[in-house]
DNA sequence: CTGTTAGCGCCTTCAA
DNA sequence: TTGAAGGCGCTAACAG
């Protein structure tokens, strides 16, 4: 399992190791014949170059670093198969690790990817905690974050790709009332999340702007998942309750309150409108046909990748950029016009 | 961005670097002052030590090359995500990148994976091709196939792990007939991949031994998905059939034919029982509970991980072993059991 | 065109 | 307990 050398191809060609390296790395200063030769006893010998040796001369690995939280959740997992496809596109290869900003080892895992010299660090996290967090690594090594917590107040110290939320939260307002719903749940808020946060106070902001009532039922748990969005679901179903339609916080939410709204006999959308947030995988199923505003998760993952090799390739640290995708409506069948009495 | 060394450190606390890297190794052969002040000094620094440069040495980066196709699909997303957080358990880092055995630049990615100095390489791939891609460089880098291409027949030259499919077919046959079906279907049979040739295999020589008749559609298209699942619905819908169950070649086509089913009138499970295989987490959705032979995704990708590591840390290539894990039969909603006239 | 020398950041003998 | 020297595999001057 010993891997050849350069040092054993010069041996056998009998040249010097930088004949080889030269011959290796089209280099012009070499005889056509020497570096077919050369070429000739690497492809024979199955040499391969150290790339680990090159890379500490030139101080580029063309690895990137991607931590995201729960690869379970299909979102993330989407985004990962979009940052892996586009890096790779790119000539980049991607170093996959889960983790979060709130969770102690973090550090250990920035420490550790940046031992292994990796270009850059992209970030996934819709954590408060991601902005510090890259604030302190960025002057190390160039990094993106992939759904940002971006007040509109606090000043840019961090270069980041998201969705717009509030922007998003508007747009989901802005439908269901088109559709005549005038009082409306918003199910799902987590204070912790920035994301969430911004989401909600577009959705209120619009609501409160086009005259709409909403009741917001937050999310105690530390995740938006299935089962939290059907626990809150069976308790809201538990009891009468007037809002014709609903805004759950992300696409796992809705589906866990379509579940829910299922056991209670509640139809969706005959007596509720259900609106998701995500457009994940599940929600295109043709059974559940999920009315969701989609993240576009291909443009995000690209945008960010780009974003990252761009500031690999111009090493500018000074200035921090911001890119804002709008989410895009995608209507199917949880939502329904009501005729006003 | 110019990153702070061994020297740089070494030059600070007025010692040799050798002293450093001692301090740094928990060597023990150091007066507990220097080495206290040279941590000290180095946290102070933020001091990170190259992990190429050590790896060069060591020729151990502890990063496994993952190669899978089609991050899109979901059986693989969740075995990417078993993957990875095994292998971090484990104290080893993951480099993910997506390909196949069929495509061009798959010999590319390997090497490139190796001269990345990877540990080793776990390949998931279905492919008849995947045995031998493996068979010409297990010899450079210790491998395992996740999900091989085995027949009983073919000795053992690979390490592989792998879903027992033709058990599977074998249980899902079994299954069908103790709930009383006779005249049954197998659906999406695609030849290029040796799991379904075994996963059929098993099917109809169970179905043979229990007397059950069997109609084969065969899937022309290249990969098991919803659309070719519901291509080839629509098309057995068309006309009368007389089959009352359908095992598909995988949950995906299996959705595929809930929906042609949708659309056709044709009522799951009381016209027809379907049984599906993989387990994909969309098969567990409210909406759909589809009634599936589960392949463990995580008891797989953890026993995939677990044999690798073995091989690097044994680094005997002698002897290959194969490891076969038996699928779980997971009841749902769409199979049902029918009385006998 | 080709070889010699030096060094990337670190670890590992071997001396002191 | 510490340091000096050499080398991991490769590239980059600088000579010839």
């Amino acid at each position: 399992m010993h891997h050849i050398t350069i040092k054993d191809i010069a041996r056998m060609a009998g040249v010097s190791v930088t004949t080889v390296s030269r011959a290796l790395n089209n280099a012009p200063e070499i005889r056509e014949e020497t570096r077919a030769h050369i070429l000739e006893i690497c492809s024979r010998e199955g040499y391969r170059t150290n790339l680990l040796a090159r890379s500490l001369i030139s101080n580029r690995t063309n690895v990137l670093g991607v931590v995201l939280p729960d690869l379970s959740s299909p979102f993330h997992a989407a985004l990962a198969l979009h940052i892996e496809t586009c890096a790779s596109e790119l000539g980049y290869q991607v170093m996959l690790c889960s983790g979060q900003p709130e969770d102690g080892r973090i550090d250990g895992l920035f420490d550790f990817l940046i031992g292994q010299q990796v270009d850059g660090i992209l970030l996934t996290s819709a954590s408060n905690s991601a902005m510090p967090l890259l604030e302190r690594y960025q002057s190390t090594v160039p990094t993106v974050l992939l759904g940002a917590f971006v007040s509109a107040a606090s000043p840019l110290r961090i270069n980041s790709v998201s969705t717009d939320n509030y922007i998003g939260g508007w747009l989901a307002a802005g439908y269901l009332h088109r559709l005549g719903h005038r009082d409306v749940i918003y199910l799902g808020m987590r204070s912790g999340s920035g994301t969430h946060l911004l989401r909600y106070q577009g959705f209120l902001d619009a609501a409160q702007e086009l005259g709409m009532r909403v009741n917001t039922i937050h999310n105690p748990a530390a995740h938006s998942t299935i089962e939290s969005g059907c626990l809150l679901g069976r308790e809201l179903f538990a009891k009468p309750f007037p809002q014709t339609a609903m805004f759950a916080a992300t696409d796992l939410m809705a589906l866990g309150v379509l579940q829910a709204a299922d056991e209670c006999g509640i139809s969706v959308p005959d007596r509720l409108s259900l609106l998701g947030f995500d457009d994940i995988d599940y929600a295109a199923l043709p059974k559940i046909g999920l009315t969701t505003l989609s993240q576009r998760t291909e443009a995000l993952a690209r945008t960010s990748v780009r974003l990252l090799l761009e500031l690999i390739e111009t090493g500018d640290s000074t200035e921090f950029t911001q890119r804002l995708l709008t989410p895009a409506l995608i209507e199917r069948t949880t939502c329904r016009s009501i005729t006003q009495t």
